[in-house]
DNA sequence: ATGGCGATAATGTATATACATGTTTTTGCC
DNA sequence: GGCAAAAACATGTATATACATTATCGCCAT
């Protein structure tokens, strides 16, 4: 059921206890054995035990306090890897053929509002794309992107007719950090147009901001007709 | 700028790998030096080497292969860890008075579409519940909720005029999987009555399944004002 | 050339050991 | 009895060592 890497000493014994929690055999607030017990029962050594007991630590199943032992540890918010994924093999994984459509494409500098959205200094020199990504032939999604010049320059000379600013900057531009942001708003008029929808209808808005080593790199927001796109993630606790 | 774990030897080795693949000074694709090589520069031992090499493959951030050595990993899916918060914690973290009022309580057999939704074996016995969410006295969230009582019978007894079925499930139930699908929807007419908003309002729309040892738990389905609610998520690669 | 085969090099796992760190419990003094 | 010093204890970190596993390279015979 798990990453079946109950091939080693220490992964034998990390899927044991992890069943043994998950399953409410040992219930929140159940102190464990100790270290030296575990290694004990286990026929290991305390080194290979510690692991284990830091594994389950690292995952958040298990909490540790010196003197006092491990216990394991109270469910708290239910959390959800979501992975975001580059839309072409979004489009690809659904078996329907991409397509991209640059709409505008406009280098200028960051108004007050962009220097909201991106945190932007004042005076930027900021690249506006908005483009369409098509499945199967029929409007797929919408991207508006901003792109500091500031931090990756090289974006200028690039026309984004043919690849995604997505594309383009996953493959260059190292970042560090990014925020997500998602939300459902009615359509406007010229979203409605561009996405081939009725005005009004539901749309599901995916909006990122990352940063790099040298500040800001790109703003985007992606708005998915909402009756035809869902965002999917699984979760188990301890990976 | 991260957990701060600087304090250790190799938390310190840690950080300063990071440093250097996050910044693009090492960038994808890039042999990071041996162990023994490591282990020699930083004046440690290789274990401590291989402890921190380790981690980082843990953490996505280099790949590792026999022989080869150990290389900077393409950046792959942009994935966020997304935090589905209690809804009771949520309105109290935006300042506002949290309240609760239970619509309706129904206990019956699981309909086909239950089954569909739940992954329900057929004549399965459920609890259905509908409840508002408030917050600072106006409607903040839409609670539509499926228990299984086969796994949780003791939810049978519970009226949940008082506790929310969230938090009664979540301190009595352990769970070891669960699915969120997340969504833009147009409010019903009957979900725009109980929301006091207007029919045809985009609704953000999370549903989430959640199993246990002894089988499927329960299916929830949040719908919120979609002018009103957000999800956000941070994401650092490498925690 | 080429196909196999063994040497080599790097990671993977496990152990024994040592000392550090921070809590709790016990001891011992006033 | 009260309180501070000391011991006991469990985890945290680091090292040295050993052997297993596996991919890669070069050599040699065909």
């Amino acid at each position: 059921m798990n990453t079946d890497k109950e091939k080693t000493l220490h992964g034998r014994i990390l899927g044991d206890l992890e069943r043994r929690i998950l399953s409410g055999e040992w219930p929140p607030g159940y102190r464990l054995p100790f270290e030296v017990d575990l290694a004990i029962q286990y026929g290991c050594s305390r080194m290979t035990a510690n692991k284990v007991l830091t594994q389950l630590a690292r995952a958040g199943l298990i909490e540790r306090r010196k003197k006092s032992g491990s216990f394991v540890a109270q469910p708290v918010a239910q959390s959800a890897v979501l992975e975001i994924h580059d839309i072409e093999t979004e489009v690809r994984s659904l078996n329907l053929s991409y397509g991209y459509r640059l709409e505008t494409r406009n280098r200028r500098m960051a108004t007050r509002q962009d220097c909201t959205l991106m945190e932007l200094a004042d005076g930027s020199a900021v690249l506006e794309c908005v483009a369409v990504h098509l499945a199967g032939g029929r409007p797929f999604c919408l991207e508006y992107r901003l792109i500091n010049l500031a931090t990756v320059p090289e974006a200028e000379s690039e026309d984004f007719s043919l690849i995604a600013p997505g594309a383009f900057l996953i493959s260059r531009v190292p970042w560090n950090a990014a925020e997500h942001r998602i939300q459902a708003v009615t359509a406007a008029a010229d979203v409605a147009t561009k996405l081939e929808i009725a005005r009004h209808s539901a749309c599901l808005v995916i909006e990122r901001r990352t940063w790099g080593a040298g500040g800001p790199v790109t703003f985007v927001r992606f708005t998915y007709p909402g009756d035809r796109h869902a965002l999917v993630a699984r979760f188990q606790p301890g990976g």
